[in-house]
RNA sequence: GUCCCAGUAGCUCAGCAGGAUAGAGCAACAGCCUUCUAAGCUGUGGGUCGCAGGUUCGAAUCCUGCCUGGGACGCCA
């Protein structure tokens, strides 16, 4: 039921002469205070059609406008038509349909079943998962979760960095300072500490940077030695993210690495060449783009490829494959220029399908206000904060509620849920200054927070004998129509999540609905008047319902005890 | 040097396709558990919306310039 809807054919109906549907919607907002009503209508703009004052129009509009059961009362304030809407007929409207739709309330078919591929997470091999990388798989996985609500079918892709120079150092610095045993028995830390090492070395010694080249260039030719090596810390690495992975939650349709496209390049660049797209410039291979980005390298002097090339290659191989409409790119900030030389590549190729290219930045995890350097080890590892904010979710729940089964299962879903919604909650553009402290916070606005007020809406439920029963609901409770209002704006937070790529904005709405609730909960005895009790419990169930789907689309589990 | 992003309460942020009195959380202080989970609720204090102009009936929101921080700028990804 849309009932802005119902406002602006009203208004239409009054205006329609001068003004057409879809102006009015888009000049309906919401109050700013409860006070002034639901819906409101500012007339600042019509006063220089009609060559009248705001005031008045709002006032001859307030007159003109039926008060239907649909509107409690209408008046004119300021020049706006303040709306208050039928209480008992939308908070019964809205009740059902949540209750009726259940998981699928907010559904949206803007998709039309249509494939939207998504790169994310996407670690570096022979790297630890840091925390830069868990906001790619976050963010990347609610997209995910948000696409297919909106009637996508989404494609996850880890698009591995598992090829590349790194492994010209990788491979140098194991052959001259590494030790079989002690990579065995700790392969990314002691891989880790042999990529430091090498930067520290080669601070004092060039040589090395070359050497390293020459052995990717090794790998690339297929060089016996260097593949296995390559092999090895490639499935070592694999193991270890899958932990990570497993732990979160996390799962990919496809995690085909850069390596991947060794063999699908030379096309590529044929392709290029053939289209006379590609340029020689200082011994590299370039295709220039225009005149306000500088030219994307596509072959390096000494013939290898570049991370450009396997993207190309990786674009085209997709679309291939899976014909999507859409191709996510969840990637961070820093690589904006990439992208756009990228998808101007694709378009200069011919391919239709580059409008249907984004890349989805986000910003940076800082440390002391700076970027967290892998190569000087300073990173902070994301096992190790997963790890502390499990440990501290289980004091809470054996202070809290020792006598709740599965402890250990709970504990992982409100320690992970908090280090997932630490980071979705704010805006993906903003830099992060990395803090342990906020990320562990369990209160206030934070994913336990919410998880704690979906426990409470399903403990209530199971202890009012809740029946399901959707007719007839008039509920009265001042505290409850902020829950109704909420619950009604769900759809339209979902589609402002998908059209900004922004999962914060179901986040910030899951703490909007959490607090109504609380506040609800904290002034209504809800089990204590059994003429109203089942009413209330609709609403209650409602909640939980939304509370938990919202969760849902971010990757956060919601368990029903905490 | 060029380009991109950001600057709102002590801290972290929301609000920004212009609209009414600029909002949360944390931290501080004061209350609320013999009663549905206190990971909660209620209240108090706290602001030159970086600075200066401009557009407008109206600017935290749009435009220009400046300041500050961060990032990117061909052989890394």
């Amino acid at each position: 039921m849309d009932y802005k809807n119902m406002f602006v054919e009203d208004l239409y109906d009054l205006l329609k002469s001068k003004i057409d549907k879809s102006m009015i919607r888009k000049m309906i907002e919401k109050p700013k205070y409860e006070e002034m009503g639901d819906l409101a209508f500012p007339c600042f703009e019509l006063a220089k059609i009609y060559r009248d004052s705001p005031l008045n129009i709002a006032a001859d509009l307030a007159n003109k406008i039926n008060t239907s059961n649909l509107y409690e009362k209408i008046e004119p304030v300021n020049g706006y038509v303040n709306v208050f809407l039928n209480k008992k007929e939308v908070s019964s409207g809205v009740v059902y349909e949540v209750i009726s739709k259940k998981e699928d309330y907010g559904n949206l078919n803007i998709g039309k079943d249509g494939v939207v591929t998504i790169d994310f997470s996407s670690p570096n091999i022979a790297k630890p998962f840091s925390m830069g990388h868990l906001r790619s798989t976050v963010i990347g996985n609610a997209l995910a979760l948000i696409y297919e609500k909106c009637g996508f079918k989404p494609i996850r892709i880890n698009h591995l960095g598992d090829w590349g120079t790194q492994f010209g150092k990788l491979i140098v610095s194991y052959r001259m300072w590494g030790d079989e045993q002690k990579v065995k028995k700790n392969p990314i830390k002691e891989l880790l500490n042999l990529y430091i090492h090498f930067h520290e070395e080669a601070e004092q010694n060039e040589s090395l940077n070359e050497e390293a080249r020459q052995w990717f260039k090794n790998l690339e030719n297929g060089n016996k030695e260097a593949l296995e090596l390559w092999k090895w810390f490639r499935d070592e690495s694999v193991k270890e993210f899958s932990k990570i992975y497993e732990l979160i939650g996390v799962q990919f349709d496809s995690s085909q690495g850069e390596a991947f496209y060794n063999d699908k390049m030379e096309k590529v660049v044929h392709l290029l060449e053939k289209k006379d797209l590609l340029q020689e410039s200082e011994g590299a291979k370039v295709v220039q783009i225009n005149n306000e980005l500088p030219p994307c390298l596509i072959k390096k002097n000494d013939g290898t490829t570049l991370y450009a090339t396997r993207d190309l290659a990786a674009a085209i191989y997709r679309q291939d494959t899976y014909q999507f409409v859409k191709s996510l790119y969840v990637v961070g900030n820093e690589q904006t220029l990439h992208f756009k030389q990228l998808f101007e590549v694709l378009e200069k190729m011919g391919y239709e399908w580059h409008e249907g290219l984004t890349h989805v930045p986000f910003g940076m995890i800082l440390k002391d206000g700076k970027k967290m350097s892998t190569r000087k080890g300073k990173v902070v590892l994301l096992e190790q904060v997963l790890n502390e904010a499990i440990e501290l979710a289980t004091k809470n729940v054996m202070e809290k509620n020792p006598s709740l089964e599965s402890k250990e299962n709970v504990a992982r879903q409100v320690g992970v849920g908090a280090v997932i919604f630490h980071d979705l909650k704010n805006y993906r553009l903003n830099d992060i200054e990395f803090s342990l402290e906020d990320m562990l916070r369990f209160e206030g606005e934070t994913g336990p927070y919410v998880q704690y007020t979906h426990a409470r809406a399903s403990s209530i439920l199971s202890k009012g004998n809740y029946q399901e029963n959707n007719e007839n609901i008039n509920i009265t409770d001042k505290e409850a129509w902020t829950i109704i209002t909420s619950l009604m704006v769900f759809p339209d937070v979902i589609k402002r999540a998908f059209h900004g790529n922004d999962p914060s904005q179901v986040a910030k709405y899951l703490l909007e609905l959490s607090k109504a609730f609380n506040k609800f909960y904290g002034s209504v005895r809800i089990l204590d008047d059994y003429e109203k009790k089942q009413e209330r419990l609709s609403l209650v169930h409602s909640v939980q319902i939304v509370l938990k789907e919202g969760l849902r689309l971010l990757g956060i589990e919601a368990p029903y005890k905490m």
